[in-house]
RNA sequence: GGAGGGGUUCCCGAGUGGCCAAAGGGAACAGACUGUAAAUCUGUCGUCGUAAGACUUCGGUGGUUCAAAUCCACCCCCCUCCA
């Protein structure tokens, strides 16, 4: 068994919270690998890296030897989790959901060791429950500790409907826990509360309570807010190795430790070191970053795709390349080879107006040269349309 | 059910009859500087137009007026207080 503190030490990196270290450490002395349970949502999977930090602690507890489930809520769906939004969800199809756990799994165990890796659904014990068990379970827990919860506190206060079943997501989630005997829960940290829960459940139900491990959110590509997509900052983990190594890279230099803490497999005692190298100059920024989005590319894409987008990369801002995916258009001679016709035409820019301003800024390069000059149409010929930094075209224009 | 407040261009938010395509801030984009980092500086930021200018926009629909984001009517939506 790997040393207890060594242990600790590797399973806080980059939490958020963790209650309580005492009894995780007494857990984890008696030398039996740990149950460690964190619940999805069967929800269509869109994940980004700001899912991945959880999972990226799950892999670490599997490092130290112990055992993680990955619970699919699939009966927890039907309510849906009343933290954050009270949006109702429909409710998924059986077929959807073990399609939806698929693609989980498909993308989770890029990280986790499927060996190490139990998947459970909590249907599998809560479609037994019958109405009395409910009754039974809810009378485990009051409406005074249910209302410690932040949103349903504040709802209550303000007067805002709370509906009764969503009561029951905490209780059941909670009650998930008994069904499994988990040691530890990992969640967000907005899980916490929901969390508890089941802490306070084990012990009703005469189990040792669980210890809970919160992991802060991630923050987004800006740096300030979380990532999710509705904010536009995020890195999607099936998007193109390209993009996936240009915006790792377009992160702040300050955000990238914030990455190679949370989501990348490095040591924390690399991360240290290249941090004290970056700091003397005898490593640059870059290189450290390239690495970063090497790291992370190569999780989703492999070793190969991932070179080639750090080396597509490299050529395209450093060497003044053309990134082989760039968007290609034809276009007639004339009227139509003048820039803002083509470059609305190629979907480059929203509006001619809006070319217009870019060429009178300068941001327009033809073959590397800058243009501009709105006005004078392109002869026919082919030509590697540069606009801004990064927006890139092949154009052919006919005789 | 009663009383009051509000819906403005991507977001926040000024604007109460012409000088408003609409202040200011943020975001975004471009240029300079760089490492497509940060910070900073400069510029752009409704559509069409080389331009002059034209056109469309201020929750919706009508109306008053030479002229409305601004006034009136009705409708839709949101919020606060009371019941």
């Amino acid at each position: 068994m790997i040393d207890i503190d060594t242990q600790l030490e590797r399973i806080k990196r980059g939490m958020a919270e963790l209650i309580d270290e005492a009894e995780l450490r007494k857990k984890i002395a008696r030398g039996a690998p740990l149950r460690i349970k964190a619940g999805f949502d069967p929800t269509a999977p869109d994940l980004h890296l700001g899912h991945t930090v959880l999972i990226h602690k799950l892999r670490h507890f599997q490092e130290l030897g112990h055992t993680v489930i990955f619970l699919i809520g699939d009966f927890t769906g039907q309510i849906g989790d009343p933290s954050g939004r009270s949006d109702t969800r429909p409710p998924l199809t059986p077929e959807q959901i073990m399609e939806n756990a698929e693609t989980y799994k498909k993308q989770v165990f890029k990280i986790l060791d499927p060996e190490k890796t139990e998947v459970d659904f909590n249907s599998r014990w809560m479609n037994a429950f019958s109405a009395a068990d409910f009754v039974r379970l809810a009378s485990r827990y009051t409406v005074a500790r249910m209302l410690e919860r932040d949103d349903f506190e504040k709802r209550y206060r303000e007067g805002r409907p709370i509906a009764i079943h969503e009561f029951l997501y905490p209780l059941v989630q909670g009650y998930d826990s008994v069904a499994l005997r988990a040691d530890v829960e990992l969640g967000g940290t907005d899980q916490k509360f929901n969390l508890l829960v089941g802490r306070t459940l084990q012990s009703q139900y005469g189990q040792e309570p669980q210890c809970i491990l919160t992991v802060p959110l991630l923050e987004g590509l800006d740096g300030v807010k979380k990532m999710s997509k509705s904010l536009g900052n995020y890195v999607g983990i099936d998007e193109p190795p390209s993009d996936m190594f240009g915006k790792i890279m377009s992160v702040s230099d300050d955000l990238m430790w914030r990455y190679y803490e949370l989501i990348s497999a490095r040591s924390l005692d690399d991360i240290a070191d290249m941090k004290r190298r970056v700091e003397t100059g005898e490593a640059h920024p870059k290189a450290v970053k390239e690495d970063l989005a090497f790291e992370i590319t190569a999780r989703y894409h492999g070793d190969d795709k991932a070179a080639e987008a750090r080396q597509g990369f490299n050529a395209v801002f450093a060497g003044g390349g053309v990134p082989d995916d760039a968007p290609e258009h034809t276009c007639a001679r004339g009227e139509d080879s003048t820039p803002p016709v083509f470059l609305e035409a190629a979907g480059l820019v929203k509006s001619r107006g809006e070319a217009k301003r870019l060429v009178k800024e300068g941001a327009l390069s033809v073959d590397g040269v800058r243009c501009d000059d709105a006005m004078a149409p392109l002869a026919p010929g082919s030509y590697v349309i540069k606009l801004g930094k990064k927006r890139f075209l092949r154009l052919t224009v006919t005789g």
